[in-house]
DNA sequence: CTGAAAGCGCTTACAG
DNA sequence: CTGAAAGCGCTTACAG
């Protein structure tokens, strides 16, 4: 005996119709011809019945199960409820459920996360690597989202970019000695972020890059960053490679007494939840997470659809890049009192 | 023709090594008895064969997906990385995948939300529901997260334990006049906490609540709290209910010129991510996420074993009430310098 | 336009 | 200890 399911099925339906389970699928699914008022009388009679197809029967049959995975470096990374909420949504609009799997920690975790995910016989899967890895294919159509710098991506923010934008923007506070703060020196996203913002300045202006995690292997986490000697040093703009290394940055200038923006200007990356809420709130330069989202699943759900065979392809979009986009809220610098516009943000 | 898997199934197990499908089921199982060195070919060749068996088939004839979704008022909520961490881990420690599916916004989109992981077929489902909802029974078991101010929960952390922890804290360091910062009236989680922490006050103290919704409403979303007004009233100690706020108190105050911690305290509830990194870090109670996702997701998978049908109900657990932690970043007051122990967290 | 039938891959009660 | 068989609910090619 196997475990009933609780609600009705195509067969009661049909039975009590009576006509065929054939006709109700075809009825219910458009796809077969099926006449008009049929249609009509077994679509009204399933939604009384309060029908819910089962996803296992269907699944079993047409060999799709019609959820995708989610496999994220580290969940507990700020920036993942945007890529949740943006790839659910994309993933629920095209009819797909999502799976999320967590690959805390190293390589092997990823693989595992991965395997996982194919047990549960998921679709597809959208991947968000851990730094310096090359998913080799799973058994299944894997959409990759990264830095452009990664080879094999579906789509990736323009973190290059991205990094030129902030460096135009500082620029027109008139700037001239900008400090980078990054923390972690092995990772592609950061370091297109820091080149961008290299490559962005404009003749007269210097930069220096200040690697944290060299920092923090001699001194421990959370060690202060020094940045009062800095200003010392006649820094004026500390451009941080993510959200939660600028609020690091703002707090410490604030607690050593350095009025922002009136001293020292501070920008970050991504526009994460309490940018818009410290003060001074951050200008900071944003991905544009639903569209990134909506290109990699759709990229993926048509290589899905496609593909007759479940196989390991890793996908690739035709755009590649997205922009992203500054949100200036610190509008005047030190060497720029008059205001500028500014953009302010909802909590 | 239905569409075939990649791999191979336990019927062509069972032809190459010339047993019958129910043997290698048994097997694999280890539920008929099949002899001991049977078992071990079968596992070596399935193993040799990478076989990955069929959730789709396993699910159609036992009824049970083997996956648990998880519902969020709203995944861009800064506490959510903890809980779909956590959730995931009990989860996938129990055999379980977690679908993921955000409630944005109404409750409308909450129902829909459940409904939509109903017909993906999840065994069971953790909410967390949004404030003032009451979860109807849906077509499986529900363990609902919320405070223990809400009838019908699993489980929650002690928001009002917290409150008391946070309240104690500040009498130690000689607080008298603490504001509280809260920015829903409505929420039972605030409530509870904003509860706690006027409980938890010695004699001589006084508090007094900020409700930043109703500020808001007024002046605007992102409008300064007129923290330095409060400061000049005479309170030394601001206790936010949640550390966002906190982060907003705590840069408000700084960029006014008052020090931290040495004119007054910040407090937070969460310990969200940045409460440890910026400067200073701050005072927080933390929930042990693990813990609760843990208890309910027992209960859950309890519930959903014992239960032959997939019905609806509402899952209790014994303990309904998880402690919160205080972690003390900012361990001198105004009124008492000396240092007391403080624990530093990593980034 | 409608229906009978096969089969996706699995598990389980039952017979041997 | 092992196997033959039924059946979970669905979809699809095919026959009528």
């Amino acid at each position: 005996m196997a475990t009933s399911r609780p609600g009705p099925n195509l067969s009661r339906i049909a039975t009590s119709l009576g006509v065929s389970v054939a006709t109700v699928s075809n009825a219910l699914s458009g796809k077969g011809r099926v006449s008009g008022q049929l249609v009509e009388r077994i679509r009204e009679h399933a939604a009384e019945l309060g029908y819910v197809p089962s996803q296992a029967g269907r699944a079993l049959r047409t060999g799709r199960s019609g959820v995708l995975g989610l496999v994220l470096p580290d969940i507990a990374n700020p920036l993942f409820p945007k890529i949740a909420q943006a790839i659910e949504f994309a993933a629920s609009a095209a009819g797909y459920g999502v799976l999320i799997a967590d690959s805390r920690g190293d390589v092997a975790a990823q693989t595992e996360a991965i395997n996982r995910l194919v047990e549960r016989g998921v679709d597809g899967m959208v991947v968000i690597p851990r730094r310096a890895t090359r998913i080799s294919s799973a058994a299944c159509p894997v959409a990759v989202i990264d830095t452009p710098s990664t080879p094999g991506n579906t789509v990736a923010a323009d973190h290059w970019q991205g990094g030129r934008e902030i460096a135009g923007h500082l620029a027109g506070l008139g700037h001239r000695r900008i400090l980078i703060i990054g923390n972690n020196q092995e990772s592609n996203v950061q370091n297109d972020r820091a080149g961008g913002i290299r490559s962005g300045m404009r003749p007269g202006m210097h930069s220096e890059t200040l690697w944290i995690d060299r920092l923090e292997q001699e001194n421990g986490n959370g060690c202060p960053l020094g940045l009062a000697e800095k200003v010392g040093q006649g820094f004026t703009a500390f451009a941080a490679l993510s959200d939660l290394l600028a609020l690091r940055a703002l707090t410490e200038l604030q607690q050593a007494g350095i009025n922002i923006p009136t001293d020292v200007s501070v920008t970050g990356f991504d526009d994460l939840i309490w940018s818009p809420v410290v003060t001074p709130s951050l200008t900071t330069v944003r991905m544009d997470m639903d569209r990134i989202a909506g290109i990699a699943v759709s990229a993926l759900v048509d290589t899905i659809r496609t593909s007759s065979i479940r196989e390991g392809v890793l996908v690739t979009a035709e755009i590649e890049r997205v922009a992203m986009q500054l949100i200036v809220r610190q509008s005047s610098g030190p060497a720029n009192p008059a205001p500028r516009t500014s953009e302010k943000e909802n909590m």
